[in-house]
RNA sequence: AAGAAUUCGUCGACUGAA
């Protein structure tokens, strides 16, 4: 019973759902699962994976086997909507259980605001922020950091600035997780230089404060940063300051890393990066190889990134969409479309449905030979699986015509765009 | 009064005279 909602917890965190499931059927089967502790642990495991689908479903199941959910349930529920991209869902699940007359607590709230927040809908999640404030609640560090870290993906560099300000002289004190977001924020608005105005900032905060010190997640935004704007020098001396703050690299360090290379060309120094981490007793995950598989193929190695996409796959591990969207991407831009058909055929053979991201780059690829007409076709082909071209897939199709001087059809395709709620920019 | 379940930051894919 209580076991089996901490096993159920445990897996969840360790991302093993799989695992989880079978902790709850068992428990369920010597007549000791079906209590709202173990729904609850695994609609959260299951959220914590992305699997928002099935996290519905097991609440929807746990009803018809009349188990009540309590207030813990709809923060898990909405928490998995929250991670796997469904703020509206969230929401109504958050009028729901008022309407079962249960209240929202701190968690409530704070998990709905992330919901927006990472949805990008930051005025959303203000006013989230502020009606916690209004149902008599009082905003703690979480939510701060909730809704800076909202500001921050959506860009709203100066409202987060305002709001680190606000939670100060609130009496709330910022910690690691807060400067991180602001850190990353700047990152990703290309201001690296006001990244490391307040990385340096809450170095010295933090000297004042013994015992806390930034941490691996921070080191690594910044290390990051510095490796997407290509700035290689300055992104091997975080991964030295990390060292010698005794953090060592990471997982996430060489992810980047190898990212970093891949990107600027030197999928040597990449692979180098990989033989490193593997020594130091890492374990390459999808990311990382995509990351080196990338590099390799960009850079036109074909042989070598499929060589190493086949060590990936021998080595047990599962490709996933990004990384059979990226081979089919790099395929296509260098103009081996039959590859690129052969690796949409393997990925739905292993039951990976394209997304719109992979009928985005073949798309492409057809534009790129000038074959309008089944770029076209691809198009109404994504649609016909019940997915919704984006302004990428817009913008592939009208460059399509336009490259083969067809201005016309350019035109109406970009009149289609609007009239399918897309905004050309 | 209980060994049970829930919230925050970092890494991989697509378009553009960028």
């Amino acid at each position: 019973g209580k076991l089996a909602s901490t096993a159920i917890s445990v897996l969840g965190r360790l991302g093993n759902v799989k695992a989880a499931k079978r902790v709850f059927d068992r428990a369920r089967l010597n007549g000791m699962g079906g209590n709202v502790f173990a729904f609850s642990a695994l609609i959260s495991a299951y959220g914590r994976s992305g699997r928002c689908k099935e996290a519905l479903e097991m609440f929807e199941c746990m009803k018809a086997e009349g188990c009540k959910p309590n207030l813990i349930t709809y923060n898990a529920l909405i928490d998995a909507c929250s991670k796997g991209g469904m703020p509206d869902i969230a929401r109504s699940l958050f009028s729901d259980m008022q309407q079962s007359g249960l209240e929202p607590d701190k968690i409530t709230f704070n998990s709905l605001m992330g919901a927006y927040g990472r949805a990008g809908q930051w005025q959303e999640a203000e006013s989230v922020f502020h009606l916690m404030g209004l149902s008599g609640l009082c905003q703690d560090l979480h939510s701060y950091n909730t809704l800076i870290d909202a500001f921050c993906k959506g860009g709203q560099l100066a409202l987060a600035e305002r709001l680190l300000d606000t939670m100060t002289s609130s009496g709330v004190q910022p910690n690691v997780i807060t400067y991180s977001s602001i850190i990353d924020g700047y990152a990703k608005s290309g201001k690296e230089e006001e990244a490391l105005a307040t990385f340096s900032k809450m170095r010295e905060i933090m000297k004042r404060s013994p015992g806390i010190h930034p941490d691996s997640v921070c080191f690594n935004t910044m290390l990051d940063m510095y490796g997407k704007a290509g700035r290689i020098e300055e992104a091997m001396a975080v991964r030295s300051e990390m060292e010698s703050a005794g953090l060592g690299t990471d997982l996430v360090s060489f992810n980047a890393l190898i990212d970093m290379m891949g990107k600027a060309g030197r999928p040597r120094e990449a692979a180098r990066l990989f033989e490193q981490m593997q020594r130091q007793g890492h374990h390459p995950n999808v990311l990382t190889w995509s990351a080196l598989i990338g590099g390799f193929a960009r850079s036109g190695f074909h042989t070598e990134a499929m060589k190493y996409f086949q060590e990936f796959k021998q080595a047990g591990l599962q490709p996933d969409v990004v990384l059979y969207s990226l081979l089919i991407d790099v395929h296509g831009k260098h103009g081996l479309v039959q590859e690129a058909m052969g690796l949409l055929k393997e990925m739905v053979a292993n039951g990976i449905p394209p997304n719109v991201v992979t009928y985005n780059s073949l798309i492409d690829a057809y534009g790129r030979m000038g074959q309008v007409e089944r770029a076209v076709t691809t198009m109404d082909e994504m649609k016909s699986k019940g997915l919704t071209p984006n302004a990428v897939t817009f913008n592939c199709v009208i460059d399509a015509f336009g490259k083969e001087g067809r201005a016309e059809e350019a035109l109406q395709m970009a009149h289609r765009m609007r009239e399918e709620g897309q905004s050309p920019d």
